[in-house]
RNA sequence: GCCCAGGUAGCUCAGUUGGUAGAGCAGCGGACUGAAAAUCCGCGUGUCGGUGGUUCGAUUCCGCCCCGGGGCA
């Protein structure tokens, strides 16, 4: 029974966008001896620590975290990315024996992390620029044609193209990878989660105070700094909440109280999905008010006698 | 005080040559496998400012009143 090596555990934190995620990854990450890693799609890129709500450098510093701003914003992040970097993050915080205490707003990557995903090779560059192209010339209905079954008719835009890129890159179809999984990363460790599900009315306003509290510490200037890189607008690090708004403010089109305004409302609209997605994809989790969720974490996590 | 154009959904506005009205945004619900803070789908009853009149019928036409805006004094 005495086994030489330590029993695998995890505590996974989700929940909306300035619910107080980090506060108590923090306290549990002391109390356990736990390494904060990062599940969190727009907290990877480094030049985002305002507008993404990342720790403070002093936090980060005085505990232990991993896959906070180790991507660069001109490169184009993604679920199989993060999966790829957190395997080894987990496998090396468990042969320390210690607990890993994962924490992010980004539903599809716990899904990932607990599931597994379809193990589709990396599509290459000049692939995605020819269904670009494809897309451009012939529209969405041109793509639905370049698949041989009617696969697409039920897909939006977004997906439709993914599923052309994945047909072309690879000759096979998008449904038949995503009946293989990859080996999901938690097997056989003792995890415990939870989403935190404040009340929709707090979970508004606080996350309008919060970007109140950007504003003040720095955030245009982040905004400012992030042009002068020059990139595409279409990458994921400038989708962040708050980039167009308040770039909007500094082209002169937009006063700040009107940037300010906007953004808060793509806030309030992201708050709302992910609480849908957690409703639908995340059945197995436990939606916990904020105060109470470090010790039922703490109670799920004791092994089952 | 007079003149002008207004007052219609939470907001911005369209419309009804008289048969009680609809867009965008917001909001709400939903979908979700390498862009996921993304992307996409669905949901529209509101004393049509108030009141009196004309009319079978008024949000629509007429009178008066109220409110915010612009102009003239």
């Amino acid at each position: 029974m005495a086994s030489s090596s330590p029993p695998k555990r995890a505590l996974l934190i989700a929940g909306p966008t300035a619910s107080g995620k980090s506060a108590i990854a923090a306290e549990l990450a002391e109390r356990l001896n736990g390494v904060i890693t990062n599940a969190d799609a727009l907290q990877v890129y480094g030049p985002l620590r305002i507008l993404s709500a990342r720790p403070s450098a002093e936090e980060e510093a005085r505990l232990p975290h991993r896959l906070f701003g180790h991507v660069e914003a001109r490169e184009r992040y993604s679920v199989g990315r993060w999966l790829e970097d957190v395997a080894p993050v987990l496998d090396a915080v468990w042969a320390a024996g210690e607990c890993p205490v994962v924490v992010g707003g980004t539903g599809l990557y716990f899904k990932a992390l607990e599931e597994g995903l379809a193990p589709v090779p990396e599509v290459p560059p000049e692939v995605r620029a020819r269904v670009a192209d494809w897309h451009a010339k012939e529209g969405i209905d041109g793509l639905k044609r370049r698949l041989p079954t009617d696969e697409g008719a039920a897909l939006d835009q977004h997906r439709l193209i993914r599923a052309v890129e994945v047909r072309e890159a690879t000759g096979r179809s998008l449904e038949d990878w995503q009946r293989e999984r990859t080996v999901p990363l938690l097997q056989g460790a003792c995890v415990a989660r939870v989403f935190l599900m404040p009340d929709r009315e707090k979970a508004y306003a606080r996350c309008e105070e919060r970007f109140d509290e950007m504003l003040a510490t720095g955030a245009v200037e982040e905004v400012q700094a992030l042009l002068k890189l020059d990139l595409d607008p279409d990458l994921p690090a400038m989708k962040a909440i708050g980039v167009s708004e308040l770039s909007r403010h500094l082209a002169g089109e937009l006063t700040l109280d009107d940037a300010c305004v906007l953004a808060k409302t793509q806030t309030r609209r992201y708050v709302k999905r992910q609480m849908t997605w957690f409703r639908s994809q995340m059945s197995g989790w436990p939606a916990v008010a904020p105060k109470e969720a470090a010790d039922r974490l703490l109670t799920d996590l004791q092994p089952v006698a």
